[in-house]
DNA sequence: CGGCCTCGAGTTCC
DNA sequence: CTCGAGGCCG
């Protein structure tokens, strides 16, 4: 915001001393938050607090105009739109980086460095290196000159860059002063530098915003970050959320330091954002392995990165070494397979699911992203797809971020060329024709026909799947296939297939060298397999039936409470629907579910025919509620553990009473800690939940 | 009625 | 894992 204009009273034109200092200490508080914030990501005081303060500081400035300062934290968004940039040339030129693509590359890399220290004289057994990740943003160099910040350039040519201190001023992680010790004197000159990126968060927001208000999103997060930077007006800049890690110190008055690690440390304690997971090394499987933890870790980044740079530490060292062309030899940078790639959407498929939801999914033309090949995504749903504004014929840009699976960010808008076809959901079921309809308020399309094929072989997939009835041997391609025959039409007719029909069916097919097709046919001992299953899954509790059956909103848990609260299939099916919404956690949306179930004659036909073929409809008394030592207690997994899978600790804790759930709240008792934990780690810290190392835990169960 | 918290449903790749 | 929606508490 420009500088409000002074209001001087006549009288009032010296401020008192008490404004002064008042002034000066509201700055020192406010620079400290800001750091705390932006920097450290660890803030002391709410925001309103923080507002309050810089209210007040705006405040006296405004009444006291002799006490305005350029450097004043109210002064981050001060300066006019520009017309163009200026040009500056770098104190020192920004170098660029060569690069390794694979450990063989980096291993020729280092062997050369060591090679060339050992010729002129210095011992490389000697040589440190750091490790750091490479930012995929802007990079920028900053000026200060007697620890204040006088100006900020993006990298250009590496010679000749742009003057865009104005923008850079507003990105609350750069210092406007360095933070000096008490007494301490700021070097007459230091250049930092750093690379300018936006959050990924930041961007996907930016980029909704955008398509919302009809304006060209961005590509990727860099060029939203680069564009943003070079924002002639800073007002605009200040309103995207940009942030910074710095790397680098380049041209130094008045600044004695003999290595990069050294540089980083006195980077951190003047106030700038150096990366936290910035390794030192000292030897070629260090880095290697640091390279690789690198781009495992990619993943769980708020930033996109697309290699680590490894830099020799020594300044010595590194001024022996030398640059060769634009590239020093002292540093190099090891590339990741991008993460994010640019292909064809080439038409939107539907899927429908067991519930009858219309989910929308992209095909696209396969595209490697991150080291796998991409050719799927789903769209979630319309809503989705318009906000988005995501077409068919579209160049889109996925992306494989914040987990494994891959999402398409948004179109390429600049690629588009008229012929994109808008998506409309469609008006009838893509599997048996029913007219969809999406309920008021609601975000998904559905098919309301319950016999619709789709929706039949689904729900016999859900029976059979793992958490369920875990039918081995009995997948999703055999389903579809037997359904496909004719020789199942509910998930009871599995029990009642004739084996000898089932030996020799022909399950799919591959095509051989020579274009033929080869049949792949189910063999007698696979079919044994399946009987044996088959006949295994009759054991299951009848809290597991009860889920399997896929009564909409009856999940694992909810077919656990109605089980330990019914005891049996006959008792649920007679109770009213006030007694099923009495139940402790289930409502009257759900108690509705339940009741229009049961009242469906051939679900009821369905439930008799299992009972004949000898699944459990009733609770065994360990299932009855509070029973067991760990009667009732939450417990939460995260990560994965050494000696046993989720499903097997997920029966330990139940065989003993005790629940799982799948995110850390107030009532869970107990986090059990495995290798690679995500959010949920960071979730139990904050609630003071009980964390249990892998031993404890099964200490706890009693092994 | 609003704001948590928890559960359900669907998902990709190898 | 994420999103949407149901349930419950204040």
């Amino acid at each position: 915001m420009p500088p409000i204009a002074p209001q001087r009273k006549s009288g009032l034109t010296m401020a008192d001393p008490k404004a002064t200092k008042r002034v000066q200490e509201l700055r020192r508080q406010l620079e400290h938050h800001n750091y705390l914030y932006y920097v450290l990501d660890r803030p002391e005081i709410s925001d309103a607090e923080y507002d309050r303060l810089f209210l007040e500081l705006k405040e006296l400035e405004a009444r006291y105009p002799e006490l305005g300062s350029p450097d004043s934290p109210t002064q981050r968004v001060g300066a006019e739109p520009l017309k163009q940039f200026v040009q500056v040339r770098h104190l020192q030129p920004m170098f660029s980086l060569a690069n390794a693509r694979n450990d063989e590359e980096l291993r020729a890399w280092h062997l050369r460095v060591t090679k060339l220290l050992a010729e002129k004289g210095m011992d490389p057994a000697g040589a440190a290196f750091v490790s750091e990740p490479k930012i995929d943003g802007l990079a920028i160099s900053l000026v200060y000159e007697d620890g204040r910040l006088t100006r900020g350039a993006t990298r250009g040519n590496g010679e000749i860059g742009e003057d865009v201190t104005a923008n850079l001023r507003t990105i609350g992680a750069i210092p406007i002063r360095l933070r000096l010790g008490r007494d301490e004197k700021p070097p007459a000159v230091v250049e930092v530098r750093g690379e300018v990126y936006l959050p990924l968060a930041a961007f996907q927001k930016l980029n909704q915003q955008r398509a919302a208000a009809g304006e060209p999103t961005f590509a990727n997060p860099r060029n939203a970050a680069a564009g943003s930077v070079r924002q002639l007006d800073p007002r605009v800049a200040a309103g995207r959320p940009l942030s910074i890690w710095c790397y680098q110190i380049g041209f130094t008055d008045g600044l004695e330091l003999e290595s990069h690690w050294q540089a980083l440390t006195w980077l951190r304690e003047h106030g700038f954002k150096v990366n936290p997971l910035v390794k030192q090394h000292h030897d070629l499987d260090e880095l290697t392995q640091a390279c690789h933890d690198w781009e495992e870790r990619r993943p769980e980044l708020d930033y996109d990165i697309d290699g680590v740079v490894i830099k020799v530490d020594s300044f010595t060292m590194q001024q022996a070494l030398g640059i060769v062309g634009r590239d020093p030899r002292w540093a190099i940078a090891f590339k990741f397979a991008p993460s994010t790639a640019v292909t064809r959407l080439l038409k939107i498929g539907v899927n429908v699911g067991r519930t009858g939801a219309l989910n929308p999914f992209a095909i696209m033309e396969p595209v490697e992203v991150g080291g796998v090949t991409i050719s799927q995504a789903t769209l979630h749903n319309e809503e989705d797809i318009n906000r988005k504004d995501i077409r068919e014929g579209d160049w889109v840009l996925v992306q494989r971020a914040g987990d494994v699976i891959p999402q398409v960010v948004g179109p390429i808008i600049q690629k588009r060329t008229g012929a994109e076809k808008v998506y409309r959901m469609p008006e009838k079921c893509p599997s048996c024709g029913s007219h969809t309809v999406r309920p008021e308020g609601e975000v998904v399309v559905r098919c309301p026909n319950r016999s619709c094929p789709s929706q039949i072989v689904e729900s016999i997939k859900h029976f059979v799947s793992k958490g369920a009835m875990d039918i081995d041997g009995v997948g999703e391609r055999l389903v579809d296939r037997l359904f496909r025959l004719g020789m199942i039409r509910n998930m009871a007719d599995l029990y009642y297939l004739d084996p000898e029909e089932l030996v020799g069916l022909e399950i799919s097919h591959s095509v051989n060298r020579n274009g033929r097709e080869i049949p792949h046919r189910l063999q007698a001992r696979s079919v044994g397999k399946m009987m044996d299953a088959l006949d295994k899954s009759r054991q299951r509790p009848f809290h597991r039936v009860l889920f399997a059956l896929g009564i909409r909103h009856v999940g694992s848990i909810n077919a656990r409470l109605l089980a330990s609260r019914f005891h049996d299939i006959d008792a649920l099916m007679a109770a009213s629907r006030e007694e099923v919404a009495g139940v402790e956690g289930i409502g009257p949306v759900i108690a509705e579910a339940v009741k229009e179930f049961f009242g469906e004659p051939h679900n009821r036909e369905t439930v008799r025919r299992l009972r004949a073929a000898g699944l459990r409809f009733e609770a065994a008394a360990a299932e009855l509620a509070g029973a067991g030592p760990l009667a009732d207690q939450a417990f939460v997994l995260s990560g994965t553990l050494a000696s046993l899978s989720r499903a097997d600790a997920r029966e330990m804790i139940e065989a003993r009473g005790g629940k799982v759930s799948g995110s850390v709240g107030k009532g869970t008792a107990y986090l059990v800690l495995g290798e690679n934990p995500g959010s949920k780690l960071a979730r139990a810290r904050e609630l003071g939940t009980k964390i249990l190392s892998e031993s404890e835990f099964l200490k706890l169960m009693g092994r």
